[in-house]
DNA sequence: AGGATACTGTGAAAACATTCACAATCATCA
DNA sequence: TGATGATTGTGAATGTTTTCACAGTATCCT
């Protein structure tokens, strides 16, 4: 099984090699992609060798062709359809974001509680009282779904979206939640996330005075 | 040097621990936390061995005892004070959350260059235009930002912010910037996220009619 | 008091991830 | 055409993280 953090690397060099594109930048070396990634080209070449990709040997990568591989490897064949939960702050931001971003991904329904929020069309993406979501999931055979609701209704949200069918989560409540076997859950957790900032600046960067 | 893994888990256990708290348990083993946190209690061992901590023996951990431990070691004295640079979508969400949650963390200043938002005060942080960054670091001593400002800005504006003495950054925008030596950036890829989501779903759970 | 119990702390093993280092490959050019 | 040089693909070495497994220790119970 490939390791997640070859996956996140994928994604990164995709998002490079888009930029390369860009540019006119028709073949990158690993050696250029990892200067770009702040890591090795070892590191870069195992990447691709795990999912499988052969480039052009001694004229490094085909830009387009790389990108096309990882597209196939990563992506879903006619694009994952995602659910998101909860369209408060953070709910109406990450649909403005994942809507405006050309990407494999698309949210084709929103669920809230609030009455006010639901009915709606919201950047093409339609909202329902959170009672359809198991018949929405069902009906749209949906897989993959975001939970931006308060922590305490986390849990309870979590399991309602694995009994309707979906597989894999990008949880943004501050609590992590359970999930069934055979399937995924990513954990956002901005807290610790900026903790984690804090801790590492505070280790590289005593206070002013302090010691060595 | 203390790992990243370490310090995300460390975070992850207060969070269960205020739990415990809340619900009048005063003594936890670490493998009970480690249920909660769905890993081995070894590893929950190790890593308060790896801080120093060294529980009573027999009963488990002392609740109270090990939150301050973890809290005296994750934190900074005196609280953190966090500025905020891109006071749009996102921005105005993380704003609510940072403040919302009582945390070592506070965002004491925000940043923007639109004149529509600059001027106010939200949630008890100040927003200033983006021109005032450096003099507001200076003059409040902030070592550590979040940036939400659009992909194409975020390295214009790292560049300020650690100019102006920023040590640490957390960074939401699509583009990964480029920091000094000595300071520290963590990147937070929701499309990566999402897309590592995607791709997992896919191994656990194929397509319906899919081959084993 | 002494034995049974429940837990920690940690060395050592195992698993996993990264980096090294070099033979193999192939465009290019004299 | 054949030597040159840049670049890949990958086995082996190294480094890191997790897990195992058990000796040691405090508490509880009889
Ligand atoms: N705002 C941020 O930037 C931010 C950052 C990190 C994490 N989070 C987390 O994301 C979640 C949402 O944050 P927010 O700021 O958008 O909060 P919010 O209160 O603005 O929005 C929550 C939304 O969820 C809806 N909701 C509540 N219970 C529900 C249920 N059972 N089913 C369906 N919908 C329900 C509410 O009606 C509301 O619209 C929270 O868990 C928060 O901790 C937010
Ligand atoms: N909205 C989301 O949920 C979401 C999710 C993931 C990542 N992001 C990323 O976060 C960033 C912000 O997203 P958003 O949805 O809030 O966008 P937005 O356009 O709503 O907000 C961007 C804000 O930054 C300000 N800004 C632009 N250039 C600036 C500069 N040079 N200095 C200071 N301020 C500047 C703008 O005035 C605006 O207020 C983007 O990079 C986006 O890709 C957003």
């Amino acid at each position: 099984m490939i390791s997640e953090k070859t996956i996140e690397r994928l994604s990164q060099y995709r998002h490079f090699l888009r930029e390369f594109l860009k540019e006119n930048v028709d073949h990158v070396s690993s050696s250029t992609l990892a200067e770009r990634c702040h890591g090795q080209s070892a590191q870069v070449r195992r990447d691709l060798m795990e999912m499988g990709y052969r480039g052009k040997s001694t004229r490094g990568y085909d830009v387009e062709d790389l990108l096309a591989a990882i597209g196939s490897y990563l992506d879903r064949p006619g694009g994952e359809k995602v659910a998101l939960c909860g369209i408060g702050n953070l709910g109406r931001a990450l649909l403005t974001y994942f809507q405006g971003s050309l990407s494999n991904l698309q949210v084709v329904a929103a669920f809230d509680r609030d009455p006010h929020k639901t009915g709606r069309v919201i950047h093409g993406c339609r909202c329902f009282d959170i009672e359809m979501v198991e018949k929405v999931i069902a009906e749209q055979g949906i897989q993959v779904a975001v939970i931006a609701v308060p922590g305490p209704d986390a849990q309870r949200v979590a399991d309602r979206l694995f009994a309707a069918g979906i597989k894999g989560l990008l949880n943004f409540a501050p609590t992590p939640v359970r999930v069934p076997p055979k399937t995924y859950v990513e954990h956002m957790d901005m807290t610790m996330a900026l903790e984690k900032v804090s801790f590492f600046t505070r280790q590289l960067a005593p206070a002013r005075g302090a010691p060595k």
